[in-house]
RNA sequence: GCCGGGGUGGCGGAAUCGGCAGACGCAGCAGACUUAAAAUCUGCCGGGGGUAUCCCCGUACGGGUUCGAGUCCCGUCCUCGGCACCA
């Protein structure tokens, strides 16, 4: 009989349909395990082999799982908020609800067709009120915690979209989504405090499940650098002090000058007259660029000299203030103490105007410096000699006028480890030690303290966007910033006619006064609804704590559900999501347990990414026209067979190019093997050891590829398993080895799976049976081929017995007449064996 | 610039504990079946030389460690990803 696949899967499909094969059984007494694909955004274009990849992946996981005894949740929803359905709206006039509903249908067929056990009956989707209504309710109960704030700032503003975006998404100066460069904008913005939460949230990496990769990535983002904040007092400025970051005290005697941001607040303070209109134009010219401007393209150093001096806080020197923009007033103090001769960018910057550099920090050389002399130049990276008188210089030369070369040190830049030199009393002590004592010594006298800086910002949780969940709260003149009680949410989503974001930067929502216009939920009084909307993020920040208990509407979820469920044991997607999303639901996994509601306090412990699908060499977009469609692949080759290719194309993780030759492979092993159980299944062999040892063989190798997660080479193991069977065949196959090739084969191929499952006469699904296990003493051999080497070059293969001492092997070796000749006149020297793998011989003349 | 991943046959990839390089599949070649083709089955399949079953070379390149290196170390080149004046 011939393999159909189509008939196949319709047949199976329809059963698991029918039969509600797939619902979570919560009181079935088996253990759990929360199996988890990033949800989708159902965009209009539909699925392409791509996207495939990971639900394959986690399907295939989450049925070898339950095959393993587990009650796996597998569940699927729509991350249904976002842009695109706003843009169609607002080109095309039709509602983002109705083209959502519309694409979310297309999706789901085509998600159906993956043959994926989802308990659809659990299916949610963020723009639902019944799910956004808890959305809301996790931005009320941050606003109580003083997480939710809101801020004039300037924060990114993508022109295109008209609306402002998170540093997350605001990618190498442009618009994460639409690339259009991003410029700047004051304006009152909600935020979240996810900067109260970064050192739990760096540190919590470490308990984690995840790609290095990944989490490397996300330690980059949050950016936490330790060091010390000092404080500079301005000469002639009483009230004025000049705070800044540094990694470096140790370096502190060697800043020779002083550096703001231009948006510092204290430049228009402390500048001269005679500076003051180079400054002024200065300022003006940064604030003008865009952040590609001065952030990307062009590193060359400017600035300007304020005419001011501040004064060192342990020598008493005056050092001159400059300001350029190269210190950012976002990072740190918006403020640097500039010690050119050990960091680059200072370095940069005083060689450009002439500002003196003095060495602090000389490399050391072996067990050199005890002395506090440490003036003997270390070759290393040290290109250029030390100018111990430097501190003169660098308070004359610290004038804007000085010309270039005229600075009297002409030292290098060295910022390697090394000891303390023309540092007063901290000669000769180590990097490590001079920051300690430095940092001590400031502390002390209340200038200075050790301090933790983060990269990360606060999170710009707002947009002036119509298809998102409405911020809950209300603006009353008498009560202020009220947010919605929750017996209130949710804020329901109004209709609009227009969906165009307004030229001022606000929402659509604010030209609806039937929205706007409200009561005070604490006064009664008359109030106004805020108008913005939340981020695209939010709702998948804690959607997978909603599956556990999707239809709950008294909570987002009970405590038992989520406690049970949670953490999600393998959670699986693209690597694209590896700081914004993930760091987000991070923190709101967080947030929520400080609320008391759930136990745990990361939400995902185990990630993967899957490597991305590719066509002449791109990524798969129907944007760029190169996408493979599943619908067309399904017709011809069938379901499993694209599952299986999905797999066998190439290691997960990587990314693959398809190729059809290949799907055709695997179509063909598919056909081959259902032919191959055809023959054997109406009239199986007796058992014989042969069969036995392959079987088990079959089963530890295929355990141990999907235990690591090979999953390319646990399809191959199915290739050479069928390929030994058929090379024994010809004594018949007994149906311990058919029973096992259909429960291992179910997870891949589930429909095929069943169906031969079935041809074995079984009645209940293939999934209630076990995953094979195997017995070790299969695994071994009574004989084992062992190459023979000669100084390393393979001369001979010899089959000895399995237990062959080190003597016997060796003694076995050396009479084989293909080694032989070898050995002929020759000493042997050195003797190695390598039970079960080789001999290999030494030999000299 | 900094951090990280990766360079293996004509192709996708195996070998991740330092121990027989090229599993498995694709493509190709030869053969069987067929009136023929498709499908299916069998054999060969890194390069060079002998062409007999043997020898030499070979995992980006150059060195090194080792009895033995795709695997470890140093350097170089290429490539992909992240960050990018982060003090």
């Amino acid at each position: 009989m011939e393999y159909r696949p189509q008939e196949v899967e319709k047949k199976w499909s329809r059963r698991w349909a029918e039969s509600r094969a797939y619902e979570v059984r919560p009181d079935s007494g088996k253990p759990k395990y929360y199996a988890l694909d990033m949800f989708p955004y159902p965009s209009g274009s539909g699925l392409h082999v791509g996207h495939w990849r990971g639900y394959t992946i986690s399907d295939v996981w989450s049925r070898y799982k339950t095959l393993q005894g587990y009650e796996v949740l597998h569940p699927m929803g729509w991350d249904a908020f976002g842009l695109p359905a706003e843009n169609a709206a607002i080109k095309l006039g039709i509602h983002p609800a109705v083209s959502t509903a519309r694409n979310v249908a297309n999706f789901k067929r085509q998600l159906q067709e993956i043959g994926a056990m989802y308990d659809w009956s659990r299916e949610i989707n963020t723009s639902d009120p019944a799910f956004y209504k808890w959305t809301q309710f996790f931005f009320v109960k941050m606003f109580e915690r003083g997480l939710a704030y809101r801020k004039k700032m300037p924060i990114n503003w993508c022109p295109s979209c008209k609306t402002g975006l998170a540093n997350e998404e605001v990618v190498d100066g442009c618009c994460e989504r639409c690339g259009t460069e991003v410029t700047k904008r004051v304006m009152d913005q909600w935020m979240l405090k996810i900067t109260a939460y970064a050192d739990r949230l760096t540190d919590d990496l470490d308990k984690l499940d995840w790609p290095d990769k990944v989490k490397r990535m996300q330690r980059n983002w949050i950016g936490r650098s330790r060091g010390a904040r000092i404080f500079f007092l301005v000469a002639g400025h009483a009230d004025a002090r000049i705070e800044v970051f540094t990694t470096r005290p140790d370096t502190l005697y060697g800043a020779t000058y002083m550096v703001l941001a231009p948006e510092h607040p204290l430049v228009d303070q402390i500048t001269t007259e005679a500076q003051r209109d180079a400054v002024d134009a200065y300022v003006k010219e940064t604030l003008k660029k865009s952040a590609v401007a001065r952030q990307v393209v062009d590193k060359t150093k400017t600035g300007v000299f304020t005419g001011a001096y501040a004064e060192h806080p342990l020598t008493g020197q005056q050092i001159p203030i400059w300001i350029a923009d190269y210190v950012l007033m976002e990072y740190g103090t918006g403020a640097i103490m500039a010690v050119p001769a050990h960091d680059e960018r200072d370095f940069e910057f005083a060689q450009a105007f002439g500002l003196p550099i003095v060495q602090v920090v000389a490399p050391e050389t072996n067990g050199a410096g005890d002395s506090g002399q440490g003036r003997e130049s270390g070759s290393g990276g040290f290109d250029g000699s030390v100018d111990a008188s430097g501190w003169t210089t660098a308070v004359e030369s610290g004038s804007a006028e000085a010309a270039a070369g005229t600075a009297a040190a002409v030292t290098g830049l060295y910022t390697g480890p090394g000891r303390l030199i023309n540092s007063g009393p901290y000669d000769g002590l180590t990097v490590e030690e001079g920051k300690r004592a430095i940092v001590a010594a400031l502390a002390e006298r209340g200038i200075g303290e050790e301090t933790v800086t983060y990269r990360m910002r606060d999170w710009v949780f707002a947009r002036q966007r119509y298809w998102g969940e409405p911020i809950p709260i209300i603006y009353c003149d008498q009560c202020g910033t009220v947010p919605v009680p929750v017996e209130d949410l949710p804020v329901r989503l109004p209709d609009v006619e227009r969906y165009e974001p307004t030229g001022t930067g606000e929402s659509p929502l604010a030209a609806i006064d039937s929205f706007v216009h409200t009561t005070c939920p604490k006064c009664g009084g008359p109030a106004r609804r805020e108008t913005d909307t939340m981020p695209q993020w939010a709702g998948s920040s804690w959607y997978f704590l909603r599956y556990p208990d999707p239809h709950n509407d008294r909570e987002p979820f009970s405590r038992e559900a989520a406690n049970e469920w949670l953490p999600v044991d393998m959670y699986i997607g693209g690597v694209e999501h590896a700081v914004l999303h993930l760091l987000y639901a991070r923190f709101f996994t967080k947030v929520i347990h400080d609320l008391g509601m759930i136990d745990f306090d990361e939400p995902f412990q185990h990630l993967f990414n899957q490597g991305m699908m590719t066509l002449n060499g791109a990524k798969m977009s129907k944007s760029k026209g190169n996408v493979v469609n599943p619908d067309d692949i399904i017709a011809t080759a069938g379901t499993d067979a694209l599952r299986m290719y999905e797999l066998f194309v190439g290691p997960p993780e990587e990314d693959a190019e398809w190729n059809d030759n290949g799907l055709e492979g695997v179509s063909r092993f598919l056909g081959r093997l259902y032919r191959f159980f055809d023959q054997h299944v109406e009239h199986p062999a007796p058992s014989r050891p042969e069969l036995v040892k392959l079987r088990h063989r079959f089963v530890a190798q295929l355990t141990e590829r999907m235990e690591s997660f090979r999953l390319n080479t646990a399809v191959s193991a199915f290739m050479e398993y069928l390929n030994a069977l058929q090379g024994v065949a010809g004594n018949g196959i007994d149906r311990e080895s058919l029973e096992t090739l259909a429960v291992t084969l179910a997870p891949f191929a589930p429909h095929l799976g069943e169906e031969l499952w079935e041809r074995l006469g079984h009645t209940e699904s293939v999934f209630t049976a076990e995953w094979p296990s195997y017995d070790e003493q299969w695994l071994r051999d009574d004989e084992v081929e062992v190459a023979v080497q000669v100084n390393g070059r393979i001369r001979a293969r010899l089959t000895i017995s399995a237990d062959a001492t080190q003597e016997s092997a060796i003694a076995a070796a050396k009479s084989n007449p293909d080694v032989a000749p070898w050995l002929e006149g020759k000493t042997v020297v050195k003797e190695i064996f390598v039970p079960g793998r080789l001999v290999n011989l030494v030999v000299r003349d």
